[in-house]
DNA sequence: TTTAAAATAAGAATGATTCTCATTATTGCA
DNA sequence: TGCAATAATGAGAATCATTCTTATTTTAAA
């Protein structure tokens, strides 16, 4: 699922069911994300492409957003970042240096995982929610906010 | 945990660790939390109390956080709530609504919060990380929101 | 009490994000 | 191919949650 041609297709089509086009700007974005092993934020963004308008990239992460390519992580920190959607990544998770805001991404096994999934399909049923996914994030201190030698 | 009078003298302690006061604004603040089973924006708490003055109770909520005793939670939506620390509360996980933002507290079995935790131990020794908690959410949509009669 | 340090509250300032709107690009259709 | 009609772009203005400033009030300790 890395593989560029099959991001750019599932990627149009995504937009496509929300009456979006895939421009050229959202292929720099999507590309930006691909090439990033972590969610970024928008200043990042612009730093790796100053070519890029902030609206628009706003504007354009946005839409990503709801064609349900890109996902907007917010923490503490008061910028979000983004990432592509699982059903482009693989389903992951999160550790969030709460220092400095910096975002990993890692994954867990999948007996775990599968454990964890169907404790979770039990609760949302007692509360009556329709469960569209969770959402698991290890909240530490990276090495080099922890500064040791 | 949940007697008042517990919560006062752990907050008054944890307040003195970082050098403040348990003022009669942070205890109306503590109390309201105490009364609500769930996470609340400062809007929500000004409604509470609309004696509280609004950069007073972003000052004490702050000050609270800092000194372990309330978290903020922030979600995509543009309101971020709080709630009381787990110190206080007992250790629990969000359930989220993400049509309207609302969150309710869950709590998972012994069992597969220990699995869980020894796994994610595991992983954040992997990436360097030293450990402060986890946040396990789940993201869906509420009876409410989903306008099922 | 007196006094020094901390908390309060009102409003101003900040800054990430969203909105506006005039311009430019794209699509479908003749 | 050319023409509307519709969507996307980008620059800057506007919004609004949150933080900061500052003058005043409260508190704690001697």
């Amino acid at each position: 699922m890395s593989n560029e041609i099959d991001v750019d297709q599932l990627v149009t089509s995504q937009l496509e069911a929300v009456g979006q086009r895939y421009t050229n700007n959202r292929r720099r974005l999507i590309s930006i994300l691909l090439l990033s092993s972590k969610p970024l934020t928008i200043t990042q963004i612009l730093e790796i492409d100053p070519g890029l308008a902030q609206s628009s990239a706003y504007r354009n992460l946005t839409a990503l957003e709801e064609a349900g390519s890109v996902v907007r992580i917010v923490t503490s920190d008061d910028h979000a970042r983004y990432e592509l959607a699982e059903e482009i990544l693989e389903h992951h998770h999160h550790i969030i240096c709460s220092p400095c805001g910096e975002i990993l991404d890692f994954h867990l096994s999948e007996s775990v995982e599968r454990t964890l999934e169907a404790s979770l399909k039990k609760v949302a049923d007692q509360l009556g929610f329709t469960l569209d996914t969770h959402r698991l994030d290890l909240i530490g201190t990276c090495t080099s906010c922890r500064g040791d030698a």
